[in-house]
This record gives structure tokens, sequence and C-alpha cells, in this order.
DNA sequence: GCAAGGTC
């Protein structure tokens, strides 16, 4: 009996081989320079059958939609959630789509060994969909492993699955749903807004994405921009007390630093009642201690290291973006330096074996020693968080090279720390609280000794600060050395670091442990974002997009992440049976040709919402900026170069002109006056636009397009609906008239497009 | 030229 078996990537496939053939296996090349082939013989329930171990390179197929559905010019975007869409296999990836047909032709059995979480079951739904063009008679079989060890491998080999046809179906379900409700919403945008970027209308200018998870990450950066303009300070009283010991003074007679207290009630909003209260201490001043509690307490080590938790940690004491990080990564993996670095699972296999890892550190000369001790006899299990993906350990490290510099290096060394210290102990403290009360108000303090750093002393990237305080009994009183009413302001909360936008895209699920980062990416690559230090602001155009959506008035905004979580809620439900995947296709894609149809309604609101915030000027900066920064693809930034030749010039001339009333660079501009009423209906600054929404879709006949100059677009076009005109006030085309019609080629006009009007 | 998901 042949059996082929597949694996989702290669190093997988030379695990499995090597467990399976007990390293006794021969190797060939496959026509993908990254693929071998391994074929060994395996007894498989006391039958010897001949084995050969593939692999791919993740999905081999894609969804897409047919050639006729290419043009952005005579395919109206609304038939997107409509038209054929068909698998082919990726684009570069033909050369592993040969070795599988190949190897499979003469094959009894296709084994899929594809990673077994959603997106392995689909792609070994797509081996199989391959395999099946040449040979029609074999078997398929599913391997269902939890963790790349020889029992539960042999284990797999013995007892071999099916693939599950729901996690298939959900898989397939949202690709076809990202990709019709991508295309539809991208194209439509682009096309609408491009007449802000280009003045020749020509096919050229940014692509304005719309995604269903780079928009809701686009929408967290807003929202926090928003809020911070938004917010209202206000101010609050607080009562300070503070105590200087004369059991704290120091060798030369000097008191100590004075211990500072706590007000219980925090901080009031009300002046006069903080006053009454602060008065009542003041006229009787002295301080009793009411409750004096010691106890031991401890910082606990951190858990195994997940992708997710490793971008958030690193980005924020590595000072790299997620990006990069995922990038260093990757290479330190290929160099067989860490585990794979995609993993879902804080913790590790019961039977992991942790010494020979841990030894494998001791010489280094930064943390060594630790290593040392840890193998002497301070190691303890690491603790079990509760995720398992069933495909992949922690990250880990599974190599030492002490000749690594640069980002390497410091990404290294996290992991290693990281490791140790999850193998390492508790820190321990010695906690004491006092609480004290002036006339009825109660004070409290407390301090903190450290009695045991341990993990602390090697995983360096968690503080934990000691606090000393004197001794307190129960029953003393003292006088305070100052006793004050202080008033405060509140403050607005910071910009979004990318760690915090990680969190945020982790706690709404968008996007994958593998793809958060690429998400983060795309709205900087889009100019929808650009960061400073380490924080994200919205562009212009960003916040420009985000509030446009959100006055549509949708149930759920098309830059919130419920629509996301939606769709993810109703994938689960498809896996596990309780819902139908043609059902769930439907109703998504009704819902959404529905909101298709009221953006293209509302997309006056949109169009406003440009007018409003976005400035031309500062789009091209941080377009600039971006590019610097190589937060820009390739194949995207050729409109973006030529087109900041004319920056200057267009700038300049915005200025003194019918924006003055918005100020230069006026990210805020729009946004502040709004402050007081949140989003919305501020005074629109200079903005002369008239504009009109598309009501009256469709109707009125005449000839416009006489009117119609550089049209070089849509040449055939006979729309001549005269509901919409406006005059925009912002980038290249300032000052141009634009009126409403259809797409060329086309019958049906009863779809809005803005072509440019006649500027004389 | 669109999406998000794999992986190199």
């Amino acid at each position: 009996m042949r059996i082929l078996c597949v694996a989702e990537k290669p190093s997988a496939a030379k695990q499995i081989a090597s467990i399976l053939s007990q390293s006794n296996y021969q190797v060939r090349q496959s026509p993908n320079k990254y693929v071998k082939n391994y074929t060994f013989d395996y007894t498989l329930n006391q039958r010897t059958v001949s084995m050969t171990m593939t692999a791919l390179l993740g999905h081999l197929l894609d969804l897409d939609f047919g050639p006729e559905c290419k043009s952005w010019q005579t395919t109206r975007p609304e038939d997107l959630f409509q038209a054929q869409v068909h698998n082919s296999v990726l684009g570069n990836l033909e050369d592993v789509a040969i070795n599988i047909r190949e190897l499979a032709r003469n094959a009894d059995v296709l084994f899929i060994w594809t990673d077994c979480d959603r997106e392995g079951e689909a792609i070994g739904a797509e081996v199989e969909e391959i395999c099946r063009q040449v040979n029609t008679r074999m078997q398929v079989w599913r391997a269902r492993f939890s963790a790349m060890q020889p029992q539960p491998i042999h284990h797999a080999a013995n007892n071999h699955d099916q693939l599950d046809r729901r996690q298939v179906q959900a898989v397939k379900t949202r690709q076809e749903l990202d990709l019709r409700i991508g295309a539809a919403f991208t194209r439509f945008q682009t096309l609408q807004l491009r007449c802000y970027f280009n003045n020749t209308l020509t096919t050229s200018g940014p692509v304005i994405s719309y995604g269903s998870c780079q928009f809701p990450t686009l929408g967290f950066v807003v929202d926090r921009y928003m809020a911070i303009k938004n917010f209202v300070s206000e101010e609050f009283w607080k009562i300070d007390m503070e105590y200087q010991s004369e059991r704290m003074e120091n060798n030369n007679g000097n008191s100590g630093p004075a211990v500072k207290f706590n007000w219980k009630r925090g901080h009031l909003f009300d002046y006069w009642s903080s006053f009454v209260l602060y008065e009542k201490c003041y006229q009787n001043p002295m301080a009793s201690v009411i409750r004096v509690q010691k106890k031991r307490v401890t910082k606990r080590k951190p858990l195994p290291l997940t992708t997710v938790e490793m971008q958030k940690t690193a980005t924020r004491m590595l000072g790299m973006t997620g990006t990069r990080i995922m990038e260093v990564a990757e290479s330190l993996y290929r160099s067989g330096l860490i585990s794979y670095p995609r993993t879902e699972t804080d913790q590790f296999d019961k039977n992991f074996n942790f010494m020979p890892l841990i030894q494998m550190q001791a010489n280094d000369r930064a943390w060594g020693q630790y290593a040392q001790l840890i193998r002497d006899g301070e190691f303890e299990r690491p603790r079990n968080g509760g995720h398992d993906d069933k495909a992949h350990p922690p990250i880990h490290p599974t190599g030492y090279d002490q000749n690594i510099y640069g980002d390497e290096r410091k990404v290294y060394e996290f992991i290693v720390r990281r490791y140790l210290g999850c193998c390492y102990k508790d820190a321990v403290g010695y906690e004491t609280v006092v609480e004290a009360q002036i006339a009825g108000e109660k004070f409290d303090v407390k301090g903190l000794i450290i009695i045991e750093r341990n993990y602390l002393d090697v995983y360096t990237y968690d503080k934990w600060n000691a606090h000393t305080i004197p001794d307190f009994e129960e029953g003393q009183q003292f006088m305070p050395s100052s006793l004050l009413l202080n008033s405060g302001k509140t403050e607005p909360p910071k910009l979004l670091t990318e760690s915090d936008l990680i969190s945020l895209m982790e706690k709404n699920e968008i996007g994958t442990d593998a793809t958060i980062a690429d998400h983060i990416n795309k709205i900087l690559e889009r100019n929808y974002a650009y960061k400073t230090g380490n924080y994200f602001n919205p562009s212009t155009l960003g916040i420009a997009l985000v509030l446009g959506y959100d006055e549509i008035g949708f149930n759920s905004s098309l830059s919130k992440p419920f629509l996301r979580r939606e769709m993810e809620a109703d994938l689960k439900q498809i896996c596990e049976g309780n819902k139908d995947p043609q059902l769930v296709l439907r109703q998504s894609i009704e819902s959404y040709s529905h909101m298709f149809e009221r953006t293209i309604d509302g997309f006056g609101k949109i169009r406003y919402s440009m007018e409003t915030y976005f400035d031309y000027g500062e789009y091209l900066e941080n377009a600039a900026r971006n590019r610097n920064n190589n937060y820009t693809s390739n194949n995207n930034n050729n409109w973006d170069n030529e087109s900041s030749s004319s920056t200057t010039r267009t700038r300049g001339r915005g200025r003194g002109n019918n924006t003055t009333s918005r100020g230069r660079g006026s990210r805020g501009g729009g946004a502040r006056q709004n402050t007081s009423s949140g989003r919305g209906r501020g005074a629109r600054g200079g903005s002369t636009t008239t504009a009109n929404t598309s009501r009256g879709r469709g109707r009125g006949r005449g000839r416009g397009r006489g009117g119609l100059t550089n049209n070089t677009v849509a040449p055939n076009c006979n729309c001549d609906i005269p509901s919409a005109e406006f005059t925009t006030t912002q980038g290249p085309n300032r000052g141009r008239k634009f009126r409403k019609c259809g797409y060329a080629n086309s019958n049906d006009h009863d779809t809005c497009g803005f072509w440019m009007w006649s500027d004389t």
C-alpha cells in the first residue's frame, strides 16, 4: 500500500517523517525549492506500508472572481455580491501543486497531516481537491494529533480520521464573504473618492481598501483619537496626608522619606463636600492606626509564550513593530534557534523535556547563571495557560548561538528569558497594609518588601517595585507631617500603542495570531494612520472614512468590530453543526448587499466627512512618512511618488484660499469643532460643498456628457443624471465641480459614480 | 489594483 502524507509546511513534514521513520528516510527535492519529499516504510497496524511525506506552504488554493469581473470600470461593485467565484492554485504555488499531483497519481491513500485547526482542515480539503484531479480512487485519511511528539504522532498514524467537512465549510464561507465584501467596498469607495487624489481621473490613484479586519483596526485608532479630542477635563479634590517617621531616621539623624497615605475615598468632584471633610480632619488631625495587615504575597511568573503575547510584550519592551518582530522570529525559526513562532498555545505538553533546553543556555554571559540555578534545583514546571491550538507548542528556544546581533539578538533574548522565567519560581514578597483614620476619614498605605526575586532576575521585562514603610502598630497614634486639600484634573486617555491595539484586536477577535500584525501594517500602508513614536494617529483620511461610515447609521457600523465578531460566531456555529453554511452565506451576503445599497445611498455622508476632515497636504506628508518607514508595499507606492511632486504647489495654494477656517494640517480641524458634541455635524469650516446626497437615483435624462472634461475613464458613458453636484474643497481638484453618473458601458445608470464636471 | 488566511 502506498500512502501519500501531506503536511502544512516543510518543517512539519520533516518532523513527522523523522518521528514515523525514526529518522530513517530518503529525501528528494521537489520542484519547489522549499519543499522536500521524504520516503520511508512504516508499520501501520502490523502491516508494512510505503509512505511519502511532502509539504505545502500554507493554503494552496485561492478564491477569486473570473476575468469578466476584472475591470473596475465595467463591473458594478454591487454585482460582486452575486458574481461567480472559483478556486485556483495560488499564484506562485503551481510547482507545489505539480509535486502533489505527481505523487498522488500512484497513491492508494492520501493522508492529511495539516495543522489541527480550522484553516488546517480547509487546507486539507484543498489538497484533496488537487489530488482528485489525477486520482479518483484513492482514500482520504485525516491525521489528528495534539503535539509533534512521537506518542501522539504514532497514535494519529494508526487511528486515522475523516476531514471535518463542517470546518472546511466554515472556512469556505469566510473566504467567500471576505472576498465579496472586501472587493465590493474597496472598488466602490476607491472610485468614489479618487477625485480627492488625482486630477486627471485616469485609472491611477491610491486604493482606498475596505476589509472586515483592517477597518475595525482603523476604527480602534480613530475611536481613541476622538475620545481624546472630545475629552472634557474635570477638576477634582482629594485629601493628601503624609507622615514622617522618627524611626525612619537615617544615619545622619535626618528623617527618612515621608510616607504618603491614600485617601480611601480617592477623589471627589464636588469641592464643598471635599472641603467639609477636610475641615473635619484639619480641626482634629491626630491619626490613629486602625488596622495593620501583614501577609506573604507572590508575583506570578509569566505564562508560556504565545504569538500574540510576544507581539504585545515585545513591541512594548523592545521598541520594534509587530511586523518586524514576526519577521525576526521567522528567521530565528528557520535558523533552528526557536520553535514555530505562530502559536496560540500557552501550556507545554505534559511530556515536554525542559532540561536540555535549559542546559543549552547555561554558558551564556548574560543569562547563563540563571539557567544554571534553574538546572541545579530551582526548576519549577511552567504554569499552564488556558489555550491549546493542538498544533504548536508555546514559543521557546530550541538552539543556542551567541553570534547573533541586532534585532535578532533582542528577540532571541526575549524568548530565552521568557522561557527561563517560566521554568523558575514565582517572586515572593511581604506586604503590609496600614489603615489609619482621622476624624472618621480613612487613609491607607501599602508597603512591600521583596523576599525572593526568583523569576524577576531573569525575566527582566517584569517589574515589581519594593516600597518600604515604617512599622506601625494597631492603636498607635501619630500626627501627620502634612495634611492638605489638593486639587487635580482628570486627564484624557493616551493614543493607542501597538501593544494596546493588539490587545483590542485580540479581545474583539479581529484577525488571528498570524495576521494581526498584517492588519496593523495595512492601515499604515493605506495611509489611514501613521505613527508618532510608539503611538498610532489616524490620518485625516482615516478619520474621514470612519466618521463617514459611522454617520450612515448602520446598526453596527462597518468601522466597528461587531460585524466581524458576528461572522466569527456564525463560523463557530457552522463548525458545531448548529448552522447551515449555505444559509449563513446567503443571509450574510443579503445583509452586506443591503449595507452596500445603503452606503451608495448615503455616500453623500462619507463625501461630506471627507470635505470636513480630509486634508490633502497632510495625506501626502503621511504617505511620505509611511513610505520612509517601509509601511508602503512596493506595488503601491508608484502613484504616491508621482503625485508628491505636485504636493507643495497644491498645499501652498490651499492654505490661503478656501480652507482658511480649517487651518493648515488640520488633522483635528474638523474634529476639534465637534469637541463637545462628539462626532457628527460640526461646522464645516471652509467647505463649499453643496453635498447633495444621491437621492433621485435613476431619474432625469438629458445629455450631460457634453460638459465632461478629462473623461478618460468612461468614454462611452451616456449618463446624464442631473441629481447631484458638488464642488470639492480638497486635493488637486479643489474648486472643481463634480457630478453624478453611472458606470461606463453600462445601460443601468441606477448607480452613483462621480466623474469630473467642467471646471470652466 | 480589491479581502483574509495560510507560509517562505
